[in-house]
DNA sequence: TATATTTGCGTAGTCAACTACATAAATAAT
DNA sequence: ATTATTTATGTAGTTGACTACGCAAATATA
């Protein structure tokens, strides 16, 4: 077993790592889904479960459910409509509206989508079980980060060790 | 306080989640050098840290060392050597290495960049310390990514549950 | 010794997030 | 009623990771 220099690093390497498992889950969900001839991507699990909890949504609400920008959005959006997952109705009374709603074909297809992700919840939840506390530290640090960025933070400590 | 969907979404949503909150954190470091006026970028401190630990060493051997891949790296080394942090010197044995290392200008700066990064870390520590076993956590998780990966897991899942 | 393979580095193109800007509809203000 | 602001959506360009490919030097094999 190799040592990894990021791990002794210790907390300073904490955003590169992040960075490293998700972009290696996220890689390998794609060649998941290739693999099984699925023309869906990464991601869009999280759109899938939005709208089958919330039903029809704007583009914004969307982007402000999950905590993206609306322009990633949008992008993901048209793709999804693009595979024929998603459709965008006008709204009747306010024209700048878009109402997305799940297709016929996601109503179809979803229940083996599921199948398959609580395959990796499955492995997520042995590896990382709730009496770990793990998904409770992600969201406290997910919290502070949103209340006071790592950028003010960090200056501020610096600062005040001048 | 406004309730999180991807949170409900419990391990589900741990990839997007891990990208989510790198990729915050690689943006308000960026700010955070911006508004020092520093000239240095998110993740450079990895090659900082590392030459400082283990003096020249080549392209290859870093995005090994770091776990990027090689191409990664290059482009990393060379927006540093633009900046003056770093130089390639060929060896002389074998004209294809170039072995890196750090500059007069990064051996100047250096202190007060670990400064800087000494208040990230504090922060972190207080935030995860080392009873949590955060970080041992993370490291099972690469572990386990890396010895099977998220694809083949998952599969494995779905295809026994058939 | 000639040829094949491996190794180190580099380039080109892809991808999904971002910011900044643009546009058009709805709403508020004068 | 006109004008200004806000809101919903869309577009363009940047970023840092990736894969795939190319090339030249070193090494192994025939």
């Amino acid at each position: 077993m190799k040592e990894d220099f990021m791990h002794s690093l210790g907390h300073l390497a904490l955003a590169a790592r992040f960075k490293r498992i998700s972009d290696a889950m996220i890689h390998s969900g794609r060649q998941m889904y290739k693999s099984l001839g699925w023309d869906i991507e990464p991601n869009w699990y999280l759109v899938f479960c939005l709208l089958e909890e919330k039903g029809a949504r704007t583009v914004t609400q969307m982007a402000d459910d999950l905590g993206y920008t609306h322009p990633s959005m949008v992008n993901m959006i048209k793709k999804m409509q693009l595979a024929g997952y998603v459709e965008a109705v006008s709204d009747e009374q306010d024209g700048r509206k878009q109402w997305v709603k799940l297709t016929e074909k996601s109503t179809q297809h979803l229940p083996e989508f599921h199948r398959l992700w609580n395959g990796g919840i499955s492995w997520a939840e042995e590896l990382l079980p709730p009496e770990t506390g793990f998904l409770e530290l992600l969201s406290k640090l997910e919290t502070q980060l949103k209340e006071r960025d790592f950028k003010d933070r960090t200056l501020d400590r610096f600062h005040d060790e001048k």
